[in-house]
DNA sequence: GCGGCCGATCAGCCTTGTTTATCGGGCCCT
DNA sequence: AGGGCCCGATAAACAAGGCTGATCGGCCGC
């Protein structure tokens, strides 16, 4: 059985008169009653009574019509489906991203994706990197944002955010009272941070950068970064994470204070398996490289 | 968009491999590369990637492959479909009956047939015989069965039983000691009857038949046969109706006297459009015509 | 580096679809 | 009742498209 032919079929059935079909079908009236004819075959059935005013279905062709347009219109909107798919209009994108300072930004390109791209269903989840790239190499996830910079093998990865760290101290501390600091101020203070677990990447990078002599003096742990910051208000010591998370989760008495040169910085990337065909990952990458650094 | 090409390319996506395909499909390579690349113009999308170790499916390929599965099997079904209702093992057939004594060996063959065709929905009502040919005239009925010999324009029907008529009357009553009656008898007894609208047909054939001379003398009017025997069993006058039915109802106390010599009769007819071609509508006058007359 | 496997390409054939021209049969209208 | 007309079927020629066999080019594994 042919598309063609039910096509045929299904206009002639509306039109019930062989000519006005053919015509509609821009085809000679001959053609028409010969792929009827075959379909007839095809079907060793019956489909229409021919008559002097036109034709008439039998049951069969009654049959045939109501299950032949459906049919149709399937076959166009598989079509028009495929295509979507191929050009990233349709389909499926899966987001994981590791919490950074970049948060915002990164909700922000997710949610203007999701608002232009209806039929693309968008999961997003977040996680620690490593967590995120072992995913993404396994096939689990399309797309990550992931702290540093990114070098694993299958992987491409393009930085798209850069934050800064700062140090965090309560307001009426010794060295609140500068403007800028330096490593060397830090040196000895109690610090309050987060278990190298929460966030393995940042903790290293920042630990590394701030005390290169050795590690601080941890007065305190804190189980998340909004801890981390109550902690500080309340003197336990000081703190040091990025600037965008500093930012937003500072209260009064805390305030924030740069270093004074050097200040340590880490990269928040965007990656996805090098070669990955998904449509809707090109266009979800398009979107994140036209978002603000 | 073609079914053929639809088909091949789920062989092809199923193997990923042409040559294999190819075999399956009982064609040769080059036809099927061909055929998948007209298919890809169509769509205007890549649907594989050609490695040297075979072919793997894009994103847009495996869409197409999910949606052309179901898409191939419909068509199946339909073709499959059609083909029932053309030989009248799949569709509808709208049934009435009036009530009479051969209701048992309709409702028998009604029950064979639905038995025998489970893809057709049956539908079964009961009555008079004016409102079914009224009904089947007017395309609200396939078929029926009705009382009398019917010759109503576009209508076939055929006698497909004949049923007799008898006395009934209370055991105690004078004309019980005889084994037959005749007509002469029952002339000036109290009689009873149903309403002549209940059943109008039977009504008029039978009064007319019995009591050539003249309408009989009435003693009560029961809305149905059962209440008819009921009033006979209670001395209230004798009655006439068909055998079959009067044997179906009939309770101790009451007894059937035949008639000494020509019996009242009247035909049950199978009556149904001339010239319907439902080919449901065929297959259920064979199993009538083969019932037990 | 060479053989082998795989898919693409090419040219020719043959099936299939489409066209123009014509036929046959009802219906309607005189 | 006959003639014109409308409709679909048929015939023959043509065009298109699918299929085949032969061949090419690229990549892999030995």
């Amino acid at each position: 059985m042919e598309l063609r032919r039910l096509k045929y079929f299904v206009v002639l059935a509306r039109h019930r008169h062989f000519g006005r079909a053919a015509a509609e079908l821009s085809i000679a009236q001959p053609g028409l009653s010969q792929q009827i004819k075959v379909l007839e075959q095809e079907l060793k059935v019956s489909l229409l009574d021919r008559g002097p005013q036109g034709v008439t279905l039998t049951p069969a062709g009654r049959a045939l019509l109501e299950g032949a347009e459906p049919l149709l219109a399937a076959a166009d909107e598989l079509g028009e489906r495929v295509r979507a798919v191929a050009d990233g209009t349709h389909g499926r994108l899966r987001v994981a991203y590791s919490r950074s300072g970049a948060d915002d930004r990164i909700t922000d390109v997710i949610r203007r994706f999701r608002k232009d791209h209806e039929d693309v269903q968008v999961s997003v989840t977040t996680g620690m990197s490593s967590w995120c790239l072992r995913l993404l190499q396994d096939g689990g996830l399309d797309a990550a944002f992931v702290r540093g910079i990114i070098r694993e093998p299958g992987i491409t990865a393009a930085v798209v955010a850069e934050e800064e760290a700062a140090v965090i101290l309560p307001a009426d501390h010794p060295l609140a009272a500068r403007d800028r600091l330096t490593r060397r101020d830090l040196r000895g203070l109690p610090v309050v941070l987060w278990p190298r677990e929460a966030g393995p990447t940042l903790y290293e990078e920042l630990v590394a950068d701030v005390w290169p002599d050795g590690p601080p003096q941890l007065a305190a742990e804190e189980p998340d970064f909004e801890q981390v910051v109550a902690s500080v208000a309340e003197g336990t010591g000081v703190s040091v994470m990025d600037l965008g998370r500093a930012r937003k989760l500072c209260p009064p008495g805390v305030v924030i204070r740069h270093f004074a040169e050097h200040p340590p910085r880490y990269a928040v990337s965007f990656a996805h398996r090098t070669n990955d065909p998904n449509p809707v990952l090109a266009r979800f990458a398009s979107y994140v490289r036209q978002a603000p650094r």
